[in-house]
RNA sequence: GCCGAGGUGGUGGAAUCGGUAGACACGAGGGACUUAAAAUCCCUUGCUUUCGGGCGUGCGGGUUCAAUUCCCGCCCUCGGCACCA
């Protein structure tokens, strides 16, 4: 038998041992003549053992490290472990092991294994997650982010996963399930550390312009971030049911120079209880009308007195009180019948009657006062009358919404936005104060002292730290924000606008900052609440409540806006509880909402809302009010969290407004082409045709489909104010031409329009994001910890770095009970308390693994660095990574975040770069035999190392480049049938050797020049499978040929070399002393590759039909004659006429006949 | 629904700029060698045919001397996003 026959087991760990111990792979980092390339994959999760999917991941990827290696590259091609997470402890706590021991134990095996692939690691780089060298550094970086706010901790609702025991990202929840576990996720509030990658949204979105990757997955990344253009359109917000008295005293009705009597006093406005009227009296003693007036007495509450009035005044017994004006006015006049001058300090109380029982008024009142119903049209009239000389009126005065959530048990301060007639916000700097801390640009406002309201604080904060006299009633009340440092405690924010600053006391010390919104951020030290509402909470801010901003993509349809609609947990939904009339109703919806689940809110597409009765909205274009509702299709978390919902151009208010019969107004026409193609565009099923005035449609195209539409359509007609009827309402979402709207926008384009309108209104263009901010707190044992420590108080304060590691504690029970594990272990607890002191405690969640990988590639660069986590000069030399190879899964999460994670060292001048990866290729799936992904329970799970030992790993490593483009993430099921094919081209490589001699063919020659043309091109776009079958051409060729010289099969071998590393170090090392490895990858040379001479295939008529050998630069008119005189040509062209030769060189000829 | 990538023999896949569709490999069929099997080698292999040819790259149109490739309109598969305003 040949005993020179081809056997891998032989000789692939012969020559893993010797690689590795003349350390061929190990990396310089500063090599001057080569330019320097990174080549990563993701690293291994230590599962235990190596499947498919790793070769996959690691072997094909070699193959590319290699080639680049031998094109005179200093490769970089480094591998590690991300060892923390949950599978890790979850079969730790399955197997009652320790996670760590179990962990380094499947690290150590899997290294054996993966040197069992002939990859070119160098190991000398290596390192885990989970080594303290390492997570002291994600740790240390975590404090720089810390201090430079760009984590904050936070109460927020999060995912929880009750299977796994823990929060969850966003991006690890698929469809309301566990991206692990599948289980359902609930919602829980929690106290969360969370970076804010939201802050880079812009930069994450535009800087993939600058990536080298593929289109689909810099698309991925934009949908995950949402970035959408649009138009925030204000609102405003008022009560849609407002009275008010005049202040000013009426000539006849005040005397100058009488004294002046303070009365509290209740206006009462009487509802019918069945029809839409309200009773005035007629004042028959002066002759004066109006409503049921009264003075409040000592102790005597508004609600008591309002009461008590109307039914002794009037004698109906069963008012109920809809709501109290929380405004008091303050009205001079002269009281005819007491004689007096009053200051009249009045409350206005609507009230209902329940129903019309009354009862007989005593005398007295009998004779005081008739009573009148009057309709709600006509109340004002009523009051205007002649003979009406009593001061006050019913006034259209409509912006007095207040709020009454700024207290709860938990609120421990307020804090005061003071507004300047200017538009800035005046914040206090305290540069000068030696007790607090220095320099920070804070809010005004302070601590409750005892028994204080929020309110009383702020007025008495104001008087003491400003001197300034402000009324309770001036302060809007903004927001209950949570502390940054103690999620649990409160404060309320309140603003204050229009302040004249011209007399102001100031306390010692106290310096004051005028800055517009825009500035609010980027001023040094400014305090957390500032730098928070001058970036998330903006809109809040400048809302105040009585004014709300709208998200629109649409502003072209403000004009069709019939009514907007708040998310259920929108902010002013809260604030406002008191306007609102119905608040019972409105309360039963939001707690029906709050029990559905995202997954429920998702499935049940039926929309539902109710409306907020007692205030409405002003559409800012057509100035007219529109109702408010609250649903929850509107969410929270996108835009502003509230819609104008236009429904005649957008679908969902559509189905909403066809449910609870809101109007719709058309105000966009599609271009007449559009809606000749759209029909489909009637949703109402109605068949409804709008032919709208202000059409500029030339006459043609509109004529045409007006005949078409007649003939399919009962054709609505001309609708002049776009108000579509009921039973013709219909939803077009095209963009055209506006009309219905006013001069200034109609006819004017979609797009036009929305700059104008938007403008127009006072609104502004903004961008607005999906992206949410990232959580990393996760409730885990075997995890980084979070290196901050709380005060005794409960605030926070970071670990300082000369405790760094800040060790993962090994005294720890860490069965999931839904509590972190951390806080069990008395070793932490211990360490906490000596080095801080006593009543410190520890942070004890842990944070999320996609922390830990979101920077591991700049450790392989300088692994065993103990002073900083990677020298500044090597990272120059590295950075970006230029090709990254890793799974499609990871897309939106490792790569967005590790993305996130570099601008923001960027940004804090720790690393040089702004992105990680110049390149990214996603790789494919290797599936079963059969065609399914690959499972246990299944049982169509293959085993490499079986493979392996049956074929061997150039075969297993060239197969699985060979099974598809690596360049184009398919899935690819495993063929045995396919190895088998690939080990057979191997054979046949090995049996050339036999097969040499001292000249070859001239054919062979120009065959492998070829070859290595192709290979070269081939591997660039990593198109390994074609660069495969460009050399099996080659072999088959060569089998066939007479020979092959030494020199011909040793540039063979080093083109294989890189996909067969084993074999072709095997079979060159016959002839050479040194590495196939790292020899220079071999270069074509062009003139060996053509001939003079090229076969070129005769078309007639477009289908070929013969062939003809050309030399280079025959001219045209010999050709053809050759061409024609060719019998299976004339075959063709007999008694036909040839109309055109075509003759494309070096391509083909086409005849025309 | 929106966005993206695709759709080519029995299978995985080639065809890089509009120029011979199906490279390469698997599978299948036939043959050689062998006592036999494995291995190896050779031939055939898109469909169809009256052996001239005809038809073929998801479907229907179009542009072109020429279309898998470009344009228009559909269908289907996969991936991402999704009550996102």
């Amino acid at each position: 038998m040949n005993q020179n026959e081809y056997n891998p087991s032989d000789i692939e760990k012969k020559w893993q041992e010797y690689w590795q111990e003349h350390n061929i792979y190990a990396v310089e980092n500063n090599v001057t003549d080569k330019e320097n390339f990174y080549a990563l994959s993701e690293f291994a999760y230590p599962s235990g053992n190596l499947h498919v999917g790793h070769w996959y991941a690691f072997a094909v990827p070699d193959i590319y490290a290699r080639y680049k290696r031998m094109s005179g590259y200093n490769v970089l091609y480094p591998m590690g472990f991300d060892a923390f997470g949950l599978p890790a402890e979850n079969a730790a706590i399955k197997r009652g092991l320790d996670p760590r021991k179990w962990t380094y134990e499947n690290m150590d095996y899997m290294r054996n294994q993966l040197r069992s692939m002939g990859a070119s690691f160098d190991w000398s780089r290596s390192f885990a997650t989970c080594d303290p060298e390492y997570y002291k550094w994600t740790q240390w970086m975590f404090t720089q982010f810390y201090t430079n706010d760009l984590i904050e901790r936070s109460l927020i609702k999060t995912n929880w996963c009750e299977s796994c025991k823990t929060v969850l990202a966003n991006e690890q929840v698929v469809s309301g399930e566990c991206e692990r576990c599948g289980n359902g996720v609930i919602q829980k509030d929690m106290a969360q550390w969370m970076l804010k990658i939201t802050k880079f949204a812009d930069a994450l979105y535009d800087d993939l312009d600058t990536l080298d990757w593929d289109h689909s997955i810099k698309q991925a990344q934009r949908e995950w971030i949402g970035r959408k253009e649009g138009s925030l359109i204000p609102f405003k917000i008022q009560e849609s049911e407002m009275y008010d008295v005049n202040t000013g005293p009426g000539d006849d009705a005040f005397r100058q120079g009488e004294p002046i009597v303070d009365r509290d006093n209740v206006v009462v406005i009487i509802e019918h209880p069945e029809k839409d009227e309200f009773l005035c009296a007629k004042w028959k003693q002066v002759d004066w009308q109006g409503f049921v007036t009264g003075g409040i007495e000592q102790g005597q509450s508004i609600e008591e007195t309002a009461l008590t009035e109307v039914r002794e005044e009037t004698g109906y017994q069963n008012p109920e009180i809809v709501k109290i004006y929380n405004q008091s006015s303050h009205g001079l006049f002269w009281h005819v019948h007491k004689k007096q001058n009053r200051r009249a300090n009045y409350r206005i109380v609507h009230v209902r009657l329940k129903d019309l029982e009354h009862i007989e008024r005593r005398q007295e009142e009998q004779e005081i006062a008739d009573f009148l119903w009057i309709p709600r049209s006509e109340v004002n009239d009523f009051l205007k009358r002649e003979d009406m000389k009593y001061p006050w009126r019913v006034v259209n005065q409509k912006n007095n919404l207040t709020s009454q959530v700024e207290q709860n048990e938990n609120t421990i301060g307020a804090g005061i936005f003071i507004k300047t007639k200017e538009g800035k916000y005046v914040f206090q700097k305290r540069d000068n104060n030696p007790e607090r801390a220095k320099g920070i640009t804070a809010l005004f406002g302070g601590g409750l002292e005892p028994n204080e309201t929020t309110r009383q604080t702020a007025v008495r904060e104001l008087r003491e730290e400003l001197g300034l006299e402000v009324l309770e009633s001036d302060l809007k009340f903004i927001d209950l924000q949570n502390h940054f440092d103690n999620p649990k405690k409160n404060s309320a924010l309140f603003l204050i606008e229009g302040i004249n600053f011209e007399s102001l006391k100031l306390k010692e010390g106290v310096g004051l900052v005028e800055l517009f919104i825009d500035e609010i951020f980027d001023y040094p030290k400014m305090g957390k609440f500032g730098r928070l509402y001058a970036t998330k909470k903006r809109s809040l801010l400048e809302n105040s409540f009585f004014e709300t901003k709208v998200f629109t993509t649409r502003a072209d349809t403000l004009f069709g806006a019939t009514y907007i609609v708040l998310a259920p947990e929108h902010q002013i939904v809260q604030n406002i509880k008191s306007q609102i009339t119905n608040w019972n109703e409105v309360e039963d919806y939001l707690k029906e909402v709050e029990k559905k689940s995202d997954l429920d809110r998702q499935q049940s597409k039926e929309k539902t809302g109710v409306e907020l009765k007692g205030i409405e909205a002003i559409n800012p274009a057509t100035g007219k009010p529109v109702p408010v509702w609250v649903a929850d299709y509107v969410l929270v978390h996108f835009g502003t969290g509230a819609v104008m919902a236009v429904p005649a151009h957008d679908e969902r208010d559509a189905e909403f407004a066809l449910k609870y019969d809101l109007p719709f107004k058309f105000v966009v026409l599609p271009s007449a082409g559009e809606i000749g193609n759209s029909r489909p565009l009637i949703t109402s099923g109605e068949n409804a045709f709008i032919l709208a005035a202000g059409t500029t449609e030339q006459k043609g195209s509109q004529e045409h489909i007006n005949a078409e539409w007649n003939a399919m359509y009962d054709v609505l007609g001309i609708i002049e104010d776009g108000l579509l009827p009921v039973g013709k309402r219909f939803c077009c979402t095209f963009e055209g031409k506006v009309i219905n709207a006013s001069g200034d926008v109609n006819t004017k384009t979609s797009e036009e329009a929305r700059n104008i309108i938007t403008k127009m209104v006072g609104g502004e263009i903004t961008k607005t994001y999906r992206l949410r901010d990232w959580g990393i707190s996760r409730q885990r044992y075997w995890g980084t910890p979070i290196p901050i420590v709380y005060d005794p108080e409960g605030n926070p304060h970071v670990v300082p770095e000369e405790h760094l590691p800040w060790t993962l504690p090994d005294d720890v029970d860490f069965t999931p009970d839904g509590t972190a594990p951390l806080a069990r272990s008395e070793k932490l607890k211990k360490r906490t308390e000596e080095i801080f002191g006593t009543g410190w405690t520890p942070e004890v969640d842990t944070m999320d693994t996609f922390v830990d990988s979101s920077w591991y590639f700049y450790r392989y660069l300088d692994n065993n660095n103990s002073s900083e986590f990677v020298s500044k000069d090597i990272m120059q030399s590295w950075m970006p990574v230029d090709m990254y190879f890793g799974g499609a899964e990871h897309t939106t999460m490792h790569l967005l975040y590790s993305r996130f994670w570099v601008k923001a060292l960027h940004s804090l001048g720790l690393v040089p770069a702004n992105e990680p990866y110049q390149g990214r290729l996603n790789r494919g799936l290797i599936l079963g035999p059969d065609g399914a992904k690959m499972s246990k329970s299944k049982g169509n799970v293959i085993d490499p190392d079986e493979v392996v030992s049956h074929v061997g790993a150039d075969t297993v490593r060239m197969y699985l480049a060979f099974i598809g483009p690596f360049n184009e993430p398919g899935n690819y099921p495993w063929d045995p049938n396919g190895v088998v094919g690939i080990r057979r081209f191997l054979d046949k490589v090995w049996r050339l050797q036999d097969k040499k001699t001292e000249t070859s063919s001239e054919e062979l020659v120009s065959a492998l020049h070829q070859t290595i043309k192709k290979v070269h091109e081939d591997i660039d776009r990593l198109k390994l499978n074609t660069a495969i079958s460009s050399m099996m051409t080659f072999i088959n060729q060569a089998e066939k040929s007479d020979g092959i010289t030494q020199a011909e099969y040793d540039i063979f071998l080093q083109l294989l070399a890189p996909f067969a590393p084993h074999m072709c170090e095997e079979l060159w090392m016959q002839n050479h002393s040194t590495s196939i490895h790292i020899t220079d990858f071999p270069e074509y040379d062009e003139s060996k590759i053509s001939s003079g001479m090229k076969a070129l295939p005769i078309q007639i008529n477009g289908k070929v039909r013969a062939q003809i050998i050309v030399e280079e630069g025959e001219n045209n008119d010999s050709l053809q004659n050759r061409i024609l005189e060719m019998p299976e040509v004339q075959k063709w062209t007999e008694g036909k006429v040839i109309k055109k030769f075509i003759h494309v060189p070096s391509k083909i000829i086409n005849l025309v006949i």
